[in-house]
Parts: structure tokens; sequence; C-alpha cells
DNA sequence: CTGTTAGCGCTTTCAG
DNA sequence: CTGAAAGCGCTAACAG
């Protein structure tokens, strides 16, 4: 037994599927008698219309699809959220696919998106600009949230890490701190890129021999390079971690080797994940508001749709906001905490 | 200029769109010079079938929808993933639907899934059965992740909330706590009122007088019950929170409070979420395999899909398991935070 | 105000 | 081996 289609409906309304249609959709003008009929034969058969079918001729899916690299860990369901909450307002449904590392992947599922979403979010701090390109037709309205985007001729949110990479280093250094290791993000990724380039620039700025460590915006890697940095020789004072994520690897690694933080090694991370707040001591971090710009990132893909040809593509970009918490204030007390968690919860 | 269509591609390779098809889906016998031109053709045009035609005559779309309460805070998060990993193996795409806290919404989402999706996953604990069964036609292959489906028509994945509370409150008080305090989770939430029961039934067991505060499965609420519970004249001495997320608030608040944990109050959580195995001291949870369950889900669902019609409703349990962190155990020293960072590292 | 009639882009008999 | 034609369920002119 199937499910009942618009053609049911009419018959058991005795009218015809325009009529129904009509309707439904309450378009055109209906007699009071034909609309009272159809609504009868409507729930009578419990029709639900058939969106596919709808979509095949009014052109629209009233779906928006979303590219991500990966889908582990507070960022990615952050940006989700956010996205999530605006298409909801919007009416409109999400559908996500992550796990695109390589370029191959990604555009292949860009490809098998088309005929299911009006429109595309892309996040892919692997790929560079041209590759996606070229697995875009050119109708489908993009935004991209991609690292080396700035350049392309596609509309984009992109965050300044650079900058903010900056300004986290030289908010170490103005702490006193002179040693400053970075813990750098997966070689490849843009956004990695960006902030280590960032970071080599405010050492050098400050005529100091920058201290790199590889990591790969995992938690575990930070733990690592903690551990690391807590043996060797010459010890950092201070760490900036490519992300939060990895920037509790850190701390966690430096607590189990006695090291006191802030007092001993300072360190600060990227992002203000949720979880920032919430970890002893808490985290200085840059913060974006991700789920913030998850919502931005939907709003605007519905506006390219809304004007479907020509707007020429405007690149947004996110500066993200130095967040002093106890693990890099050289007065850690009581009233660092508080302050922290009257935000935190 | 619009994106070439299946006519498109057999006008210039000189062919019928059913050759077209043919070579497409390697279907039937196509000529060796066919499938040549219809394939430089496609490249040529750069041609992409249209999924959502194809899916209204395949009857398929290759996509399952998820239905979710809420979006927020690593469960979800982590749910997610593990279904976005499965249906990526399965080629399938994941639309995803959130913040349906009542009926009204679920259903009304549960519609607009029509003619979009194979089948469901649905997780609404703040739903019953009625209402659910009541909204989704029975040709729609549905699985249920709701903690009270465990009667209904529909096969389900359900945790064992109560099993794993008392599991949890008698851990506590097998470490020789007496005042044993509950923060519950929201009122109406099934799999909060079961973990809640089963908190309750442990103590009438133990012959304690159970104590109740209320919560919301949020860090905050978490926050707020923890620093009423420091407040408190004949103060618990442990403290099992109804998820991890309080867990932790209620870790913060005792920890501001000047109180010690797990010396003065031992605190224990649900769920292990990823943030448990980070935090300081690390949390004492029932651990449910968050992202493995939601890929068993996924599976389960396309077994339903797969097996069109009749095998009869089965309905799955999942057990939690006690994972015993420093927040609970009597002697937290060095070694248990290492075991913990083997593993959360 | 309502019904008839084309399709949307694709797959799939059924003939050739 | 290939093409013509009939729809999948729905909407949108266009007549009545």
């Amino acid at each position: 037994m199937k499910a009942a289609t618009i053609k049911d409906v009419a018959a058991r309304a005795r009218v015809s599927v325009a009529s129904v249609s009509r309707v439904l959709n309450d378009q055109g003008v209906v007699g009071e008698d034909t609309r009272r009929r159809v609504m009868e034969a409507v729930d009578a058969l419990s029709y639900v219309p058939h969106s596919g079918a709808r979509s095949l001729i009014t052109r629209k899916t009233d779906t928006v699809g979303v590219i991500l690299p990966d889908l582990f860990g507070e960022f990615f369901s952050e940006l989700i959220r956010g996205m999530d909450l605006a298409a909801r307002e919007k009416r409109l449904h999400l559908i996500v696919s992550s796990s695109h590392d390589d370029a191959e992947e990604a555009s292949f599922a860009i490809k098998s998106m088309r005929g299911r979403v009006d429109g595309l979010i892309i996040l892919s701090p692997h790929l560079d600009a041209a590759a996606l390109a070229a697995s875009m037709p050119r109708s489908l309205p993009v935004l991209l949230m991609n690292g080396g985007a700035r350049d392309v001729e596609r509309s984009s949110i992109i965050v300044d890490n650079h900058g903010g990479a900056e300004a986290m280093t030289r908010h170490l250094l103005d702490q006193g701190r002179r040693r400053v290791a970075h813990v750098a993000g997966p070689g490849g990724n843009l956004e990695a890129e960006a902030r280590r380039a960032g970071y080599l620039a405010a050492m050098a700025g400050a005529g100091i021999e920058p201290v790199v460590l590889d990591g790969d915006f995992d938690q575990a890697s930070g733990y690592r390079a903690g551990a690391a940095i807590a043996a060797m020789d010459i010890r950092p004072d201070a760490v900036f971690a490519g992300n939060d994520m990895m920037a509790l690897g850190v701390l966690l690694a430096l607590q189990e080797a006695g090291l006191r933080c802030p007092e001993d090694v300072a360190v600060g991370g990227f992002d203000d994940v949720p979880i920032s707040s919430l970890v002893r001591p808490t985290l200085t971090t840059m913060r974006i508001d991700i789920a913030g710009t998850g919502r931005r990132a939907l709003e605007r893909l519905v506006s390219l749709i809304g004007d479907a040809g020509e707007s020429s593509p405007a690149h947004e970009i996110v500066r993200p906001q130095l967040v002093v918490r106890e693990s890099s204030s050289s007065n850690s007390g009581k009233g660092g905490a508080k302050a922290v968690l009257a935000q935190g919860g």
C-alpha cells in the first residue's frame, strides 16, 4: 500500500488535480465547496505532497547542502548548529556531507548534490580554489568558507586567521613571555597555514626565534606537542596552539608534567569552542562566533539563491577576537574564574 | 545558462536519451561506439544527472533523514558523526532537521520529508510514541531512538537509561557515599525521566532518602544545581547528574565553592561525551558509545529500507557501561589521571 | 472558478 | 543494439 498521490486526492474529492494543487498552495481562487472537499480528501488519505516531484517543476528544492571536511570536534558541530538554526527559520532543509579530505571526494560530493539542493556551503580548508571551481556548475549558488577563496569568483566568508594568530602571539609576548612556541595545524590546511604564518610574522616582528611543533588540530596531537615542550632543554614559557582542541591537549600534558599554567607556561588557543571556558585553567583564545558564522553563511547563501543571477561575489571577513582567560593572564585569581563562569555557564 | 540535461547530451552525442541513460547506469548492452560518443558528450557538457528527477521514477532518493530535538552539545554531534560515517560508506546522503521540542513541529518536519528520503531516524525524547506514529505513513521505514518507543510498532534502538542510572547510583553508594543527590533532566523528557526513576529505585533499594534537584541537561543548569548543593545545610557527599554536561556544571560550581571533588563530593554523569575525559577531575560516567550508536542506527535503518516490507520490528537495547574516573574514585592519584589520558588523548 | 494539457529530467518497457 | 514513448507526482499556462 503506497502513499496517496495528488491524483488519489483529486479522485476522491471529485475534482481535478489542478484544483487540489491550487488548494494546497493556495494559489488562484478556489470555490468554497471545492476547497472543503479537497481538504476532506487530503486528510482522509493523510496525503502529503511529494516534494521531490514538486521540486522537479518548481526548480527549487528548499534544501541547501553543506560540504564539510570533517564532523569531529566542537567546531563543526557549532557551525552546523548555527546553520541549522538559520535554515529552520527560513524553512529550509539541510543536507550535510562530510569527510572530504581530498579534492576528489569533495568534488564527487558536490556533483552528487545536483538536483537535491538550491545552493551549497563549502568548507574545505584543504582544497585550493581552482579544484573547487572546476567541479561546480556556474549556475549553482555557492558560498565558500575556504581559507584560500579570497580571490575566486565565488562569494565567501573567511576568517582572518593570519591576523588572529598575530594578535594571539603578540598577546603572549605582551605578557612578558619570550619563548613562545606554536603548535601548528595539519600541513596543507589553509587555515592552519595562515595561523602559522601569522605566528611567524609576530615573532619576526618581535625579533624572537620561532619554535614550531607539528600537530593536526586534534586534541591528541596537542597532548604530544605539550609533552615534547615540557621536556625541552630550553623550555618555552608560552604556547600558541593552532586551535582550542590542541591547546587543551597542551594544557593536559603540561599538567601531567607537573608544570603550572599560566605560571610556568602560558597557553593560547584559537576558535573559542564551548569547552574552552569549561576547563581549568580556562583557556585564552581567539574567539570566532562559530554558530553565528554558520548562521551568517546560510543567510548569505540564501540571498545568493535569491538574486539568482549576478551580483558580483562578495568576500566577507570574520575577525577573531582575543579573549583573555586564566591560561594566559598574569593575575589568574578568583576574579578571572568568576568572570569566565558568568559567561560560560 | 542552465545545467545540461540528458537531452542535451543525447543531442550532442546523436543518440537517444535512452542510450545515454543506459551508458550512465551501465545497464543493458550498449555499442562501443555509442558509449564513447555519450561519454564525450557528457564531459564536454560536464553533465551531471539530476538526482531529483531520477528519484522520482526509481522511487529512491539515496537519502535518509534524521530528526533531532536539538543540536546543542556534544551528544548530538557525536551521534550525527557516527551516522554520517555510516552513511558515507553506504553512499547515502544525510538530511538533518533539529529543534523539535514539541510534537507539532516534529510531525511537520516528518511530513516535509516525504519525497526527500528513503527512511527516517527519529530521536525525540519528548514525544510519546502515539503522537509519532500518527504522523508517519506506514510505508516509510523509520527507526526510533525514543525513550518511550519500547512498545510501538516500529523498530528502535533505546538506551537502558533506567538500568544505567541505577548502576551509577549504586556505584556512588558503593564508594561509601550516603547522601547521593540527583540532578534531573528536563521534565517530559523520557530519557531524563528514566534516569531519575533509576536513581530513585537505587536509593530506595539502599533505604536512603533521595534528593532531586531540577536541571535541563544544559551545563548551566548543572552549575546552578551544584551551587545549590554546595550551600545545603546537610550537604550531599555525592551527585549523580542526569548527563555529562550537567555533571560538568556541578563540578565547576563545587570547585567555585571551594569544595574538592571527589574528596568532599563525588560526581557522576551519563553519556560519556568526549569532553568528560578532558576535564579535571576526569568525570565518572555511564558510557554510551555515542558515535557507534549513531552508526548502528543508520545501518539498521538501511536494512529496514532493504527488506521493504515486513520483518517484524525489532527493539535493540544499548546498555551503558560504568566508567570510573577521578570524580568518583577514592584513590584519585596520578595513576588514575594517566590511565584516562591514555584513553582521552 | 475549474478542468485539460503539457511538461520538469529521468528510467524503462516495448518495438524495431 | 538502439529509439520511441509512456509515465514518476506535481505545477502552470490556457481554455472553458
